[in-house]
RNA sequence: GGGGCCGUAGGGUAGCCUGGUCUAUCCUCCCAGCUUGGGGUGCUGGUGACCUGAGUUCAAAUCUCAGCGGCCCCA
């Protein structure tokens, strides 16, 4: 059942959030809240999945602090007009007005650059790849939303790499998007890459390379970006190289991050009306065991059970042991999303068999005892898989291809994204924009066509949809 | 950026318009005891709230203003 998932959506994943303990939004700050125990772990395992993927593609982690002076902050004059509106002033210690004014960081380019700028001074330095995890800071005057639009970004995943040529800088782009790829495949979460239009990049940025996702009330959701700074910044905190040749050259750049609004689109997509359906890879707990007590056999099966739970120690299981009928654990299980779960009973035990339970189809499937931890195993790959192949499904349904303006609107009108050939002129843009109520938010390659405003021949193909 | 609505136990609500009858309603959660046990077991008892500040008034959950917080619509 996805009734009120997909129709009432919003209300839907305030819901989810509270119930299976993942935020808690009572923070009275505006735009900031609380992680719960239970939605921390999820964090910390999607957290762990996105270091390997960093780790392994030759990122190293490191840490920047928080504050960044104004004279840094300001140097780079195109990326603090993007960002001026946005920044969080720090302006006294203790009592005394700062000589200096210190930024939180709304993204730490400002604040590694001149650190950088130390650490590189030949080309043996390049390329140079690093990471970290860290919170930022927007003063956000839109609508806040938990995980979608805070002012406080909790996990901001941010790389950062330089490199001796623009030919380089260019190939780590491909790598990070390839990189988002794998990721975003982990946690079964469906994507559209595009390029940002010029006058939506990041600032400071010669272009910008985005992964949005469609959520079921059909609204885009910016889930990933990739930039390539150029020289940009290089000339501006001055981080240059020695050449082999031994000259000195400016470094090329690229940044990439992602936000917590990846799990935001976890959560979100993988849910129904019964709640979350956490993927596998990230679920805090991966198989609930259920014992079914009845008066006299309460200690056989309480044996059985805790046998099992041993068996099953190489994936994250739990044994719910509370006085509870078992009805009322599997309403509390599901909730929260554990997308398997066991149960174990007289039944079972007489005909030496387990009962399992999918969170994602709600199928019952006997095993034999035997077979438990080879089918659970089974079951776990099988639902991610069918979670992953649903969400792209659902995403694709919500896709439309427009080859006119009345097509653009009508599928906006219809809670849906439209793929329309586009010439990437501002002023087709608006006229777009004049229809649609919403403008192109990004461009991708596609076969040849002509633009649905002034008729141009273009193989680009604009995304217009109402977007978080 | 512009406009509107709202704030009552942990969550959801009634009461507010027309100030007193509020020792503040109901559901849920929570706690204790008994009971029950293959899809929210039932019964009994219990804890717990008027966002903050200022004002009007004999009297404020109720009216006014401000702050903080939340929600919605339009650009």
């Amino acid at each position: 059942m996805r009734d009120r998932w997909r129709n009432s959506f919003s209300e839907w994943y305030a819901e989810q959030l509270d119930r299976a303990e993942i935020l808690d939004v009572r923070y009275p700050v505006k735009g900031t809240y609380v992680w719960r125990p239970y939605g921390f772990r999820i964090r910390a395992n999607v957290l762990k999945l996105i270091r390997q993927i960093l780790d392994e593609a030759g990122h190293e982690e490191a840490l920047f602090p928080l504050l960044i002076p104004e004279h840094e902050f300001a140097k780079e004059a195109r990326h603090i007009a993007g960002f001026e509106d946005e920044v969080y002033w720090v302006t006294h210690g203790g009592r005394s007005e700062l000589g200096v004014k210190l930024a939180l960081r709304p993204t730490s380019e400002t604040a590694m650059y001149p650190i950088l700028a130390l650490w590189i001074r030949s080309h043996a330095d390049l390329p140079l790849k690093i990471y970290q995890v860290v919170n930022t800071f927007r003063y956000e005057t839109k609508h806040t939303r938990p995980l979608i639009r805070m002012r406080e970004i909790t996990t901001f995943k941010e790389a950062h790499t330089a490199h001796a040529s623009a030919e380089d800088a260019e190939r780590q782009v491909q790598v990070a998007v390839e990189c988002y790829r794998r990721f975003f495949d982990a946690l079964g979460i469906p994507y559209i890459i595009s390029r940002r239009p010029e006058w939506d990049k990041f600032p400071g940025a010669e272009y910008t390379i985005a992964f949005d996702t469609i959520f079921p009330d059909g609204r885009l959701l910016q889930i990933a970006t990739v930039h390539n700074l150029g020289q940009n910044f290089s000339r501006t905190f001055e981080i240059t190289f020695e050449t082999p040749e031994g000259r000195q050259e400016y470094a090329y750049q690229t940044c990439y991050g992602i936000s917590d609004r990846v799990i935001a689109a976890l959560l979100a997509l993988h849910g129904d009306d019964s709640g979350l359906c956490l993927m596998p890879e990230v679920a805090p707990l991966q198989v609930v065991v259920v014992p079914i007590w009845f008066k006299e056999r309460k200690e056989e099966v309480d044996r059985e059970a805790e046998a099992i739970v041993r068996e099953l120690s190489c994936f994250r299981v739990h044994l719910d042991t509370r006085e509870l009928r078992p009805g009322a654990k599997y309403y509390h299980w599901e909730l929260r999303g554990v997308p398997l779960r066991v149960e174990i009973g007289p039944r079972d035990i007489e005909n030496r068999q387990v009962t399992l339970v999918r969170r994602d189809t709600g199928e019952r499937i006997t095993v034999a005892r035997s077979a438990l931890r080879q089918e659970v195993e089974r079951q776990l790959r099988s639902i991610g898989d069918a979670l992953r192949e649903r969400a792209w499904q659902e995403m694709r349904s919500m896709l439309r291809e427009a080859g006119a303006l009345e097509d653009i609107e009508k599928a906006v009108g219809e809670r849906c994204v439209a793929l329309a050939p586009w010439c990437g002129s501002k002023e087709c843009d608006e006229t777009i924009e004049a229809h649609a109520g919403v403008g192109v938010g990004g461009v991708m390659e596609a076969e040849p066509g002509r633009c649905v405003v002034c008729g141009r021949s273009t193989k680009h193909r604009g995304i217009v949809g109402r977007s978080y």
